[in-house]
DNA sequence: CAGTGGTCTAGACCACTGC
DNA sequence: CAGTGGTCTAGACCACTGT
């Protein structure tokens, strides 16, 4: 690790480059997991560059898990553990629009309702939290795509109280009109019951895959969505790509 | 908005301030998609600070994909169209052994054969790649946790055709051994057919969650994987926080 | 062609923390 | 307590791109 020969490319910001060029040394084997780099004096000196040129690269090689730092101690190659992939969401609608199909919805649910006790138990509403509570049907043409149950609180969100969502389906809704800080997500598969199947037109027990989310604000639950998709029609897809 | 006026909570790092205070301005509506930021030096001004920071806790709201930034254009608030959240992906063995699972894994299929017909055809494997192909159950205890099915491409890292995996997982071994410049995700909910229900220990037809995931590196596959997990044991999570 | 962001510099002080 | 990273500054030049 003492004849550290990094070769820049030349290709865009020097950041960039320092960037990648550590990257290639680590996934090449170059440099192993717990291998020490050189401090960033040295780097600056190695590489003719400013100390923040040289911090910004280990900024991003931090945040892509790459390296740990230590003040004192040094920067580091870290252990490969897992795997952060970064997973897109749309919506039904941008999803299907996207793939060139015609897109509709249907309202198979509105109402008012305190926020359900399985709900409450998951610490995802408050126990007096009043919702909206619906269920919406997704079609690509004449075929359905997607259920969505949703319960939208209505402490966080009053406005949406007396929204008309004939037009506008509640997700595009919200999306536009309120501001969220946090989500999470949960992905699982299950088979349909009865009341999705028939929604979905698919065999009751078909495997689906299940995506619900909360998204808050503040410590405060804005909304809950169930997505269900058939399974043969879903595929979530993530990337992930620390080096370039 | 012309009277943004950001209040910094005097938190950490005034970088991170300033990032937190516009997201949250956005979160609570009061910077609305489109909506104009003032530019860099302005926000030098109004925050007695200089350039440098404000940029970087504009350049962190522009990696969240809450902002867009144009030159000569100015930078204006993204309009919210999908969530990337990251997903944590762990092998089964830290899994169950950051449960208080007791691990062990048993390997049912272990050759070396060519890539077969249909991961050549998703191009996933060059035509002529040798490969070792395992097949490798994982338990908590006596239960069967998830089903691996492995291609390990013998022409990217000749050196696997020779490991012994009974000690330690291909998994674990790659994750070790191999560095990977990127990874490609696909989760699906299948019904498991009669081998994985065997193996799993579940009925035939059950809804499992089936994950994907091509590694690979300079263009060339690595190793594809597939997980094959029983719906109701496994969940995946992701989170996403842009305003802190 | 002027306004904006993108990048970079050569310093500085400070906060940790391993030695 | 000295080495290291974390942050910040007050400038600079340049690359875009809307007007």
């Amino acid at each position: 690790m003492n004849s550290l020969a990094l070769r820049l490319d030349g290709e865009g910001p020097m950041y960039e480059q320092i960037r990648r060029a550590l990257a290639r040394e680590i996934s090449n084997g170059a440099l192993r997991p717990g291998d020490r780099l050189p401090n960033e004096m040295d780097m600056c000196d190695l590489l003719a560059t400013s100390r923040m040129t040289v911090n910004r690269a280990l900024s991003a090689l931090v945040s892509d898990g790459l390296i740990v730092r230590r003040r004192k101690a040094g920067s580091f190659v870290a252990d490969q553990s897992a795997i952060d992939a970064p997973l897109t969401i749309s919506t039904a609608e941008q999803e299907i629009a996207a793939s060139g199909g015609d897109y509709r919805f249907s309202i198979l649910l509105d109402e008012q309702v305190p926020a359900p006790r399985v709900l409450i138990d998951r610490q995802i509403f408050g126990i007096a939290d009043p919702t909206r509570h619906l269920i919406v049907c997704h079609f690509d043409g004449d075929e359905p795509a997607q259920l969505e149950e949703r319960w939208i609180n209505l402490n966080a969100v009053p406005q949406s109280a007396d929204v008309n969502f004939d037009d506008e389906s509640p997700g595009m809704w919200l999306l536009g009109n309120v501001a969220w800080t946090q989500a999470e997500h949960e992905i699982a598969a299950v088979a349909a019951d009865d009341e999705a199947a028939e929604h979905l037109q698919i065999g009751s027990g078909t495997a689906c895959l299940q995506l619900e989310r909360r998204t808050w604000i503040d410590e405060i639950t804005v909304t809950f969505v169930r997505l269900t998709y058939p399974g043969h029609m879903k595929r979530l897809v993530g990337r992930f790509k620390p080096g370039e």
